[in-house]
DNA sequence: ACCACCTCCTGATCGC
DNA sequence: TGCGATCAGGAGGTGG
């Protein structure tokens, strides 16, 4: 699933597109379109001006207008001409300068888009409930949040109105380089190990933003494009496998319904 | 406020 | 081998 690395890595290949002009859109399956988006047609003849990203959402600025889109579980952005043919799951197609042909691809049509106007962005509730990055959050207004709730770690951190960015694959292995149980409840995290997440966040993501994301099934780049952060995953989808600090092998189980891979002697 | 549970989807994998 | 059942999962909605 593409998660704040991923997206990142998207939003810089896409960034060719800038200054380009939109000339053409086609909507293959609507459902991708929020029911509270604007017409996606008001993009006609608009220029891209930036793509900018904030946690998991691709920020696409037209100038009056942003176009939000989140890829969920597996969507995906490749660049085509507009002559090729439409695949079996390229849901939105967004043509450029009558020849280069943008299309949102997403077999399980998780993925959402919403068109809104600028001044909007502050009244949009997807986006305005979203917390800082690991990257600028406040450790104490986080331990705050966390200690709040009695729900496992694992699902906090989960929670992008807590923390901007995680998903399933980073928070396995930041609660791995924190040492932190993934079922602790969060009532009993202390300020020191909200600390530890962070750091372990910041130095996980940045790793993973300069290897480009992690490519597995479920998460090829644009123009395929793949990232190298799988071959640096201690946990994730390491079941049985020796745990890279003290070789006992990894266990995986279920934290409120999502896959969790962790070494239970490791992670107190 | 908090949290459990359901929904959306389809390809891969499992079980018989 | 084949076919139906089950699973995976981010975020939004519902309801206790």
């Amino acid at each position: 699933m593409p998660e704040l690395p991923e997206v990142r890595t998207v939003a810089k290949v896409l960034r060719k597109l800038i200054g380009k002009q939109v000339t053409d859109i086609q909507v293959i399956y609507p459902k991708i379109i929020n029911d509270n988006s604007l017409d996606i047609n008001l993009l006609l003849n608009k220029t891209l001006k930036d793509i900018t990203t904030n946690g998991k959402y691709l920020l696409f600025d037209y100038d009056q207008y942003i176009l939000t889109s989140h890829l969920r579980m597996e969507g995906k952005y490749f660049i085509k001409d507009i002559k090729d043919k439409i695949e079996k799951h390229e849901h939105i197609i967004i043509n450029f300068n009558n020849e280069i042909s943008l299309r949102y691809d997403d077999t399980r049509k998780f993925g959402r888009m919403q068109l809104i106007k600028k001044e909007d962005i502050d009244k949009t509730p997807s986006i305005i409930k979203l917390a800082k990055e690991p990257f600028e959050i406040d450790r104490k207004e986080l331990y705050d949040k966390i200690i709040k709730k009695r729900l496992p770690i694992k699902s906090i951190l989960l929670d992008q109105t807590i923390i901007n960015g995680l998903g399933n694959i980073y928070v396995n292995e930041v609660l791995f380089d924190s040492k932190i149980c993934p079922t602790k409840p969060g009532n009993k995290i202390t300020q020191e190990e909200t600390n530890q997440i962070v750091d372990s966040s910041v130095k996980i993501l940045n790793n993973a933003i300069k290897e480009g994301g992690t490519t597995i099934r479920s998460y090829t780049s644009s123009l395929g494009i793949t990232g190298n952060y799988q071959n640096h995953l201690k946990v994730h989808l390491k079941e049985k496998e020796p745990c890279t600090i003290c070789n006992k092998p990894i266990e995986k189980i279920t934290v409120n319904g999502r896959s969790t891979y962790f070494c239970s002697f490791c992670q107190k």
